[in-house]
RNA sequence: GGCCCGUUCGUCUAGGGGUUAGGACGCAAGAUUUUCAUUCUUGUAACACGGGUUCGAUUCCCGUACGGGCUACCA
């Protein structure tokens, strides 16, 4: 970041270098595989290239990197379309969202990595190699630490052992190959990442990674570099697991002559699981009955089914909230943040070098305090569905009453139905204890008389409400706490619950009365066979 | 094994050569609330270890330990 704010400034006095002018609106990526569900991470890297495009007026672009046919998923590239959708997070170019830069899936620019990668076999970085899958596998097996670098590659077949025209007949004939990058030794190669400094890599510890497959088809190493470059790709924000194959990537840049418009790099750290060691997986989510997916995601077997953020009734704005804390922090003692609050707080700076683990506690808290936050009429698009699915017939301006009643004692959203079901439907079980410490016989005609001055007050209100009963109360020569825990038996049949006169006013007259006449048919029954 | 990265309360983190090491989640207690919750108050609890450098290190350096990542014709 400070050396981000460096080289604008220097672009500020030289706006004809169409590199430094480019640096004044980065270009970032999100550049996920879709090989099934979007690990929440993936979420937060998506977060984080998206609050540094948007706070410096840049571009953010979905490239899908779809160049393992063997794990490719069907659906998986959908789901991280509509998760990125679901959090807010709209890319300004890409798969679905359009662009200049395209095409945006790898798989559709087969031919230009080819070209690629023939381009740099030419300019002597790169060479063929002929060796099969299992003729290296061999060699694993039988030399403890082999790798296919400097020293074992004049023991192999490939372009550099064999002759150019053996080589190229070879090639020519369609021999099975792939095109592996020539790592020289001897270098030292300084990665310089923005969120951990200078690190440095000897080139003699490296392996001669494979550009190439067999099938045509990139390694990531190659298809990363070329995109970037030709997309334009000023900033790398991405996960610290590629922090090692950077430095291929930098021998990359320089291979092709691009190390000019290298783009700036910055690892963050991981997410690990809740508890135990390692980093979060997705087994993590069934193992500790927490979400770690934005979304439901349904795989080919029962074993691939997850449950996600949205399904188990997080709002995005609260997941947005969390995963910008988790490994970033501006510095003060705010802790939630719209999206807009966090565009404008973000920097790579203060980004967070050790890994952090998944609190879902906090995860709750969060989702907790943007229910609160959220308007009735908001909460009520959302209960909508909830309640149609159980069945309860209900209007928008009830469910706006249900979510004002409900929403500072809920954590999710289906909490609002499952929470305060007795809101949607009649009383069928009562808190029978507290029954049987309140209730005595006398109390029948109070209730009865109660209920019938109940029946034709105005306005049916909550204060009003509230007014009437107390003064009632107090006529009879009562206390409050001798009738109110039995008005909210009548009404919710449990001792939890919204402010008594709140749930009267929201049931309306009608079923208040209702639900007055059956608790004194149950009361009545009970204290027949109960005392 | 090799290479690379990391390490402040249980967790997310602020901080930074001299601080009562701050906030948040969680947990505990109290207040408010006729219930539950919310809210408020208070409490709980941390600089991994060992050497340096320094008048002084949690902060800088080096080791160690521990944790993590990478080590595929996966990304």
């Amino acid at each position: 970041m400070v050396r981000f704010l460096a080289m604008t400034a220097n672009g500020l006095n030289d706006l004809n270098n169409p590199l430094t002018t480019s640096m004044l609106k980065p270009r970032v990526r999100f550049a996920p595989s879709p090989t099934g569900a979007l690990h929440i991470g993936g979420v937060r890297t998506a977060l984080y290239n998206y609050l540094f495009a948007k706070q410096h007026g840049g571009t953010f672009i979905l490239r899908i990197e779809d160049t393992d046919q063997n794990r490719f998923v069907p659906g998986a590239e959908a789901y991280i379309i509509e998760t990125l959708k679901w959090v807010g997070l709209l890319p300004d170019e890409g798969v679905a969202f359009g662009g200049d830069a395209g095409p945006y899936r790898q798989s559709d620019r087969k031919d230009i990595y080819q070209r690629y990668a023939r381009e740099l076999v030419e300019r002597g970085h790169a060479y063929y190699a002929f060796d099969t899958p299992d003729a290296l596998d061999a060699r694993r097996q039988s030399e403890e630490n082999f790798t296919y670098n400097y020293l074992t590659r004049s023991s192999l077949t490939n372009g550099l052992t064999l002759s150019p025209s053996e080589a190229q007949a070879r090639v020519a004939a369609g021999e099975p190959c792939v095109v592996r990058l020539l790592v020289e030794p001897g270098q030292a190669i300084h990665v310089r990442d923005l969120v951990r400094g200078d690190v440095v890599f000897q080139s003699s510890e490296l392996d001669d990674k494979v550009l190439l497959k067999a099938d045509g088809m990139p390694t990531y190493h190659l298809a990363n570099i070329v995109d970037d470059y030709l997309m334009r790709i000023t900033h790398v924000i991405r996960g610290e697991e590629w922090l090692p194959s950077t430095a291929h990537h930098v021998l990359l840049y320089r291979g092709f002559g691009w190390e000019d418009t290298m783009p700036q790099f910055a690892h963050l750290p991981l997410i690990l699981k809740p508890f135990g060691n390692g980093k979060l997986s997705k087994r993590d989510g069934a193992k500790f009955g927490i979400p770690v997916f934005p979304l439901e995601w349904n795989g080919a077997t029962p074993d691939e089914h997850f449950s996600g953020f949205r399904d188990t009734g997080f709002l995005p704005e609260a997941v947005i909230n969390f995963l910008a804390l988790l490994g970033w922090h501006p510095g003060g003692e705010q802790e939630i943040f719209s999206l807009s609050e966090l565009i404008e707080a973000f920097s790579i700076e203060h980004i967070s070098k050790g890994g952090a683990r998944f609190d879902y506690e906090k995860a709750k808290w969060f989702n907790q305090k943007y229910i609160q936050a959220a308007d009735n009429a908001a909460l009520a698009t959302h209960i909508r569905p909830l309640a149609a699915a159980k069945g309860y017939a209900t209007s928008d301006d009830f469910l706006a009453k249900v979510a004002a009643l409900m929403k500072e004692r809920v954590t999710f959203l289906p909490d609002f139905v499952e929470e305060g079901y007795y809101l949607f439907e009649p009383v069928r079980h009562y808190d029978d204890e507290t029954l049987q410490k309140k209730w005595n016989a006398g109390l029948t005609p109070i209730f009865e008389e109660l209920t019938a001055r109940l029946a034709t007050f105005e306005p049916f209100e909550s204060g009003d409400l509230e007014g009437v009963v107390k003064n009632f109360i107090s006529e009879k020569g009562l206390k409050p706490g001798d009738v109110l825990p039995l008005l909210r038996l009548a009404f919710a049949g449990t001792m939890k619950g919204p402010a008594v006169f709140d749930m009267a006013a929201a049931l309306g007259r009608a079923e208040t009365v209702e639900r007055l006449r059956r608790f004194l048919a149950h009361a009545a029954s009970f204290h027949a066979v109960g005392v």
